[in-house]
DNA sequence: AATGCTATGTAGCGCATGCTACAGAAGGTG
DNA sequence: CACCTTCTGTAGCATGCGCTACATAGCATT
């Protein structure tokens, strides 16, 4: 119960760098291997298949993603609209999160073509950012949250994606107008 | 010069219909002859090599996009930022374009790890949408599109997005609130 | 010491991939 | 007709993939 459980753990704490580092499409079997120090063979001892230790793999990766979010942003704290969107942004957008977005993104790519475990992974991570996003705006007289925190998710999502493709200064410009937008209300 | 070229433009033709089908990641060189009627050998005879192959393809669905768009909202129309968000998430969200939004998908997700030709194509779609926007957009007095230009086309990746990983509903609520939140300023 | 379960290495299978070598067919030109 | 360039089919190579068969080493219990 030890030993096999302590190595499989190690296993997927190191699994989950080098999965950030090159992404699903560079994730190979014996690349894992190698970044978590063991053999394709043992991985297979550790896990079902393929689909199994990625599954599980992802699952570290978004835990990690949460506590950072978490960090940022504890529990508890609720702003307004402009606000939480500049405050997520200057979290998400930050260079040090980018591994985690370009995951992100190519997770959503293998979502849409509803591709497992993509698809199962991707759904489990989005209800969890809603739910965040959720307990973390302060809609003020307005106790219905569901549509500003819908926007505020698609917004950064957006600018998310602006910036992978390598247009940062459009998803900044567009960040500004978005708090801009929101203030003004 | 003419049956050569006859054939390749064929082929590039009913490649760019494989290719929204299956996506990046399952457009082989032997899926890809299949579907244009031919063989991965005689692929590689009309092109340089798979990049180029891609590259061409892509650009011949960039092109099908854009006309699809132009369709929808012809050059010279200019709406105001809400209305313009409405009109385009009517466009790009509904059911018909969903392969291509797929495949911009996961372009983007190649272009953010700097895949080629992901990378290059990617870069070009987006000036292609960018320039489209801006000459779409009506800002009032305010003779700066650039700004809400950038907000517009942040929000549609952003609902895209949603919408691609299966959140349909989001998109659609959060497409409402943009769209409210535009018109009272 | 004998037995049996857990853990791990070695080797390889079958398949798909991008791409290439080679040969031959087709067809215009001298 | 002979020849040469353009085209195209056949076969295969090298690589990487997920995964498996088999054998063995280590350790624990009887």
């Amino acid at each position: 119960m030890s030993i096999r459980d302590a190595r499989r753990r190690m296993a997927i704490d190191r699994m989950a760098d080098h999965l950030l580092e090159v992404g699903m499409a560079g994730a190979s079997l014996r690349s894992m291997a190698a970044a978590a120090g063991t053999s394709d063979r043992m991985l297979l001892y550790y896990f079902a298949d393929k689909d199994d230790l990625l599954a599980v793999t992802l699952e570290h990766v978004a835990a990690r993603l949460t506590a950072l979010l978490d960090d940022a942003l504890p529990p508890g704290v609720r702003l307004p609209h402009g606000e939480l969107l500049r405050a997520v942004w200057a979290t998400v957008g930050s260079p040090s999160l980018q591994p985690y977005m370009r995951l992100w993104l190519e997770l959503a790519a293998g979502a849409a073509r509803s591709r497992m475990p993509d698809r199962a992974i991707a759904g489990a991570i989005m209800g969890g950012f809603s739910a965040w996003v959720e307990s973390h705006i302060d809609t003020g007289r307005d106790s219905r949250p569901a549509g500003p925190s819908a926007l505020l998710l698609a917004t950064v999502e957006g600018l998310l994606f602006l910036d992978a493709i390598g247009h940062r200064e459009l998803a900044d410009l567009a960040a500004e107008n978005a708090t801009a937008l929101a203030s003004t209300r």
